[in-house]
DNA sequence: TAACAAAGTTAAGTTAGACTAACTCTGGAG
DNA sequence: CTCCAGAGTTAGTCTAACTTAACTTTGTTA
């Protein structure tokens, strides 16, 4: 009845989160000055988050000790997560640049509609799942470069409608 | 040689610019109230906010009096529609709802990469001026519900590689 | 033309999230 | 053990955006 999930996290919260996640992930700790250099900020600024991540349950921050996340924290972790990656497979196979790709699925995967994000991964299996490289893409591809379409699309014109 | 354009406007200043755009294109002017009620917060934060705008030359602002876009305000109004009209579209595209459409676009517009933003246009107008619905989108519609591809797809498996 | 309601403004205060400077732990070397 | 370098923390400030409450303009109406 109750949902459990009545969270309105800041996105930066959600960027800590990640990072903590990360780290955890990449080297078996989160220590505050990588979380800092991650997220490209000072040492003070993450204390005083890990303190408000801590009362809101979503780490174990300890001071002077380290900090682990908490089973809700790794859950919203694991969520942004398959967000994220969702995001930015899209925009690559869109031809977005990884790097850029990277960045602007941090930008948009904190406030996007699960909605949005579902439509969007559906995408991306659809064609990654698919047996070969769907034709759309090369045409894609051509049609950006040369601004021309196969040959073939103008002849199926009794799809239209 | 030196860029005209070495702005970095805040997220917020954005929505200001654009909410004012749209207001004077719809209404022949923006008023205080107006602007408030679009952005959904109150009187006093938009008086101080068109203080700065005008200060940076992106309004003319006098006060009691009203606000007008300057050039420089205009043109960067008109791009960040042209952002959020291509976000906005290409969700449409596939097939997010309208009212998601939006305000999902609103988030994502103000931080993407000029570069991401070009790539999402080009494929939307590859699918808007396609002569049909292209292919693809009825197959990833039949994917979405059933889980299924259309039975060609595992045939042309001479396109493989 | 005086007055008053509605629109706009100012002042003062809040919160999130960052910073610097100065302090305190902690663990490893001697 | 002791001490000290470096990691972590605290305290105090700053800025962007917002708020509420109280004030000022403006234009309309009797």
């Amino acid at each position: 009845m109750a949902r459990t999930d009545e969270t309105e996290l800041t996105k930066s919260e959600e960027g800590y989160i990640e990072t903590i996640y990360a780290l955890i992930e990449e080297h078996g700790f989160a220590r505050v000055a990588d979380i800092a250099k991650t997220l490209g900020i000072k040492p003070p600024s993450v204390t005083s988050m890990l303190k408000r991540l801590d009362c809101q349950n979503f780490v174990k921050y300890t001071r002077y000790r380290g900090v682990t996340l908490t089973t809700k924290g790794r859950s919203i972790a694991r969520k942004l997560g398959r967000r994220h990656r969702a995001l930015k497979d899209f925009l690559i196979l869109l031809g977005v640049p990884e790097d850029s790709a990277e960045a602007d699925a941090c930008e948009m995967e904190h406030k996007v509609n699960p909605e949005t994000i579902r439509k969007i991964s559906k995408f991306v299996e659809f064609v990654q799942t698919a047996p070969n490289t769907p034709p759309f893409l090369l045409h894609f591809k051509k049609y950006e470069k040369t601004g021309k379409r196969p040959s073939h699309c103008k002849l199926e014109q009794k799809n239209a409608e």
